[in-house]
DNA sequence: CACTTATTTAGAATCATTATAAACTGGCTA
DNA sequence: TAGCCAGTTTATAATGATTCTAAATAAGTG
């Protein structure tokens, strides 16, 4: 199976929560972003069983700490979580609430020219934010 | 007085707690970051009456609101707050997990080229995180 | 299977933030 | 200056996302 082997690779039991859960992550089109509370809820929409909150909790976290998924720095009472682990940007729309993904191309080159003695440059992560 | 007349021209009463947080705030040589709990702090620490938690809270909002604060994307259980309210930019250290201003000639001139459709930039947010 | 360790789970705890509603105050007007 | 009132402060409660706890369950191993 897909997940199983990316997970035991990981050092992560495939248990029936985790692959499922990897399917409502990974298994699109396209990748998105989440909060908790809507990923429960897609959970909910595709599963018959039931996984506690609790463990989509555990889950998130341990797949962050891979990094099959990345916290998207923002202001909000929730954690935005994103499917799309590549260099990237963000609009985020004040009104809707929403993210939107912007590719490094749609940004162009930035070039941090201060350095800070002993600290090397992890990420680089534009927000911009939109108004109607 | 100095703050009493920008607290009027901005429609809020110069209150002795809006004063005295004034004081805290913006009677600094240097610019800084900060949490709530952080300047609930540096208020005890400055004043002998008692201002209430929701009175900060109340206060911060309402500077921010009025353009005299910003709010800082970040990941962190708690908001964090920037006494510098020009365009600029931040480092993160997260070993430290302390803010660093980084000004917009450290950083160069962002071009956004993608648009959406009804909708305008209001900022564009560089957060540089750092790691030893 | 027997054993160990990881994982799941319901529920409680935490804690930043917001809401409430009563007391207070700044500023205006008579 | 007194009286009024909207704005503000305050203690306290409520909210809600997240984390913790500890007991039950499941996965891996031999
Ligand atoms: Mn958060
Ligand atoms: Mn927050
Ligand atoms: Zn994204
Ligand atoms: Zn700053």
């Amino acid at each position: 199976m897909k997940y199983i082997d990316k997970l035991r690779n990981s050092g992560l039991r495939p248990t029936k929560q985790r692959l499922q859960i990897c399917e409502v992550l990974f298994n699109t089109e396209k990748t998105f972003h989440f909060t908790i509370n809507q990923l429960e809820q897609k959970i909910k929409d595709s599963i018959d069983n039931k996984i506690s909150l609790a463990t989509v909790y555990n889950t998130v976290h341990a797949f962050e700490k891979k990094g099959y998924l990345k916290q998207i720095p923002i202001n909000s009472n929730q954690t935005y979580f994103d499917t799309n682990v590549t260099d990237h940007h963000h609009f985020y729309d004040l009104k809707d609430q929403k993210l939107i993904d912007l590719e490094n191309s749609d940004v162009g080159p930035i070039n941090i020219k201060k350095k800070i003695n002993g600290k090397r440059i992890k990420s680089v992560e534009v927000l911009v934010k939109l108004e109607d």
